[in-house]
DNA sequence: CGTCTCCTTGATTGAAATCAACTTAGGTGG
DNA sequence: CCACCTAAGTTGATTTCAATCAAGGAGACG
């Protein structure tokens, strides 16, 4: 599904014909901070990182996106994020203007936009929480957790990004977010059979852990 | 201004009708986790936390809502977070269901719904950031630099929450609230006429601790 | 085969949490 | 109106968890 709106919806054609699709290659920059918000978009295939970079070279990794998200909600002129690519994507690009414009006369889509900034307004506040209440072991198992939600199969999660990734979105270092997984790995709660691809033996057991 | 729409907005007097009044005195509940979410609320007077409690007695504070401010939004069928008045407060409340419907309507009430939620969203980012990647100092820096943009004399808070609140907001305890805080006051940024009224003396100053 | 990047592991340091008093301020009742 | 009581805030000592510093290992690619 290429739009922001369902298959059914009126306002579908119109939006194909306003939405480039974008193909981005891994690590390739969608759009940087403060440069001017112009473009909303969403993940056909691949993830996205919407980050934030601070003086002497902080990271924080706000999000990552996934296929059907829609991302670039901005309430300023000005995009307050970065979003690069995580892993080779496919994106739809739609026009800001055009799509306020667009939504002013399709309730549908009105309805859609309002849905998917309050979707991430969700999640934001899920990850706050994370970061300001959690220790590294309940954050790294609340993010394999996570992971597992979106996966095929449940049990077995391909993580498309690095360790580096992984500690900007949780607040950590990569060192931390090595040895935390070394502890689930020594806890029989995971299992690696390469550093991405990561089984999860206890599903439930981490879920406790991730509180 | 009562309304989520500005006074000259035509559904101004519809959206008066459909949202009664609501006085809450200080540390009352407004709304809790897991209720149904069934209103919007703006803040008309006071001030609002809206937090998440998780085991063991752990919270963080999502944010602090001033006058102006539309909370309670959220992607599901219940609340994911309580509401609580930090102080007494007025509060406008409009049924979610009534405000959706009268949207369909109006545009330019979509349209404030939408920015409303996008305002709260760049807010999670930012919280998100300083509770990821901030130092004590800088979280406490960056928390009075946020008042004073709040407050009617940009050099003079009066902070309307307690330690506790702003340990739970900043991700860290209340005794390292204190702590910092005396720091910025030995650093000569800040001064306290009572815990609860600091005069920000070097306002610049706290502006590059907050990164 | 060597080099580079990514990941892991070890040793040490350091910042914030925890544990524990103590002080101050505010509210209530004598 | 003052004294007491309680809650809120501060400060100190110690511990702990994660950061930092440092090195080594594994896999990918030319």
């Amino acid at each position: 599904m290429l739009s922001i709106l369902g298959p059914n919806d009126r306002a579908d054609g119109v939006l194909l014909a306003t939405g480039p699709v974008r193909n981005v290659s891994q690590d390739q920059t969608i759009y940087s901070m403060s440069e001017p918000a112009e473009a909303i978009l969403k993940v056909v295939s691949g993830m996205v990182r919407t980050c934030r970079f601070m003086s002497n070279g902080r990271r924080q990794i706000d999000a990552f996106h996934i296929e059907g998200d829609v991302f670039g909600f901005e309430a300023g002129a000005h995009y307050s994020l970065s979003a690069e690519a995580v892993s080779d994507c496919t994106l739809v690009c739609y026009r800001r203007s055009d799509l306020l414009s667009l939504a002013a006369r399709h309730q549908g889509l009105a309805n859609q936009l309002y849905l998917h900034s309050i979707r991430n307004l969700a999640r934001a506040h899920a990850h706050a929480c994370l970061l300001g209440r959690f220790s590294a072991l309940e954050k790294l198992a609340s993010f394999l957790a996570d992971e597992s939600a979106h996966s095929p199969q449940r049990e077995q999660v391909t993580l498309a990004m690095n360790r580096t990734d992984i500690a900007d979105y949780l607040g950590l270092t990569v060192e931390t977010v090595s040895r935390s997984l070394a502890m689930l790995r020594r806890s029989k709660l995971i299992e690696f059979s390469s550093p991405r691809e990561i089984k999860l033996k206890d599903l439930n057991g981490l879920r406790v852990l991730a509180v």
